[in-house]
DNA sequence: AACGCGCCCTGTCCGC
DNA sequence: TGCGGACAGGGCGCGT
């Protein structure tokens, strides 16, 4: 579900008031959500450190929790958030983090895709290590992208959504990137030329960093660290526009499937 | 080694 | 109204 422009938005609530905060305690609601340890061991190493900061990387949020780390994943549906005075009892809910003043993190997830687990400062750099380039560091550039590619004959769309080559970029943003840089999302990773690599490389940066502005998309759960959704779905191009016109020549828009994922696309314009 | 597939899970929607 | 099947933002482990 959540894709780089979801999870930092999440970081970047989170980031404005979690840091300073301490855990007072921690309550495993579904044990099979931690990562490598046992619930209670997951709780009791977690309650009395302090929170330092939260960061994103790839498609996870990083706290520092005292130079140990705790990351998040939030697979298709999971949601970080800070509960309201008032809320409704959640539905789903799977870790809670009490803060020493009385706040609440709440970790929750329909379908239990995603993952929380705590790491040193060292076994955390070792794993940070084997994730892709960040789509908008200056690491990720037309040169970069069109060397790396040579490297592989997968459909573009899926080399695209690969965390172990660019990270971030998932199903929607895909299919987004590709539409605007008018590349077919079938065309093997080596066969792009360079005048290709140069627009996908734009249509990444461009069509992320504008979901960013607009808070992520929410096409049905996901919500922000103060519980809002996203309004990019507005924004869409293609994703989830099958039969409709192109935006940019008015023919169909087609789905196929990819990877077993859908994938959306102008068969006009993305020859 | 790279790649494709099945699977993890719950909920919703659509056609019959 | 009920039921089965397809599908949903991710990522891992397996076999080839």
């Amino acid at each position: 579900m959540p894709e780089l422009p979801e999870v930092e938005t999440i970081v970047r609530g989170l980031a404005t008031t979690l840091p300073g905060a301490t855990i007072r305690a921690v309550d495993v609601l579904k044990p099979d959500l931690i990562e490598e340890e046992s619930a209670a061991s997951f709780a009791r190493e977690l309650k009395g450190r302090p929170i330092r900061s939260v960061e994103r990387r790839a498609k996870n949020i990083v706290i520092d929790t005292g130079g140990d780390f705790l990351l998040v994943n939030l697979g298709m549906t999971g949601r970080l958030f800070l509960v309201k005075e008032g809320d409704p009892e959640p539905t789903h809910p799977g870790v809670r983090i009490h803060l020493a003043d009385g706040r609440e993190l709440l970790y929750h997830d329909v379908r239990r895709f995603g993952r929380l687990w705590r790491m040193s400062a060292e076994a955390w750099e070792r794993w940070e290590a084997t994730l892709g380039v960040e789509p908008l560091s200056d690491a990720f550039t037309p040169k970069w992208l069109h060397g790396a590619t040579r490297k592989s004959r997968v459909a573009i769309k899926i080399w695209l959504m690969d965390q172990k080559r660019v990270v971030g970029v998932g199903n929607i943003y895909a299919s987004e990137a590709l539409f605007r840089a008018r590349v077919n999302p079938r065309t093997p990773a080596d066969e792009i030329t360079r005048p290709q690599a140069k627009r996908i490389h734009q249509g990444v940066v461009d069509v992320l960093a504008e979901a960013i502005e607009f808070r992520g998309t929410t096409l049905l759960d996901y919500r922000d660290a103060e519980g809002e959704p996203g309004e990019f779905v507005r924004r869409l191009r293609v994703y989830d526009r099958e039969g409709e016109p192109c935006l940019r020549c008015h023919r169909t828009i087609n789905r196929i499937v990819q990877g077993g994922r859908s994938t959306f696309f102008c068969p006009h314009c993305q020859k």
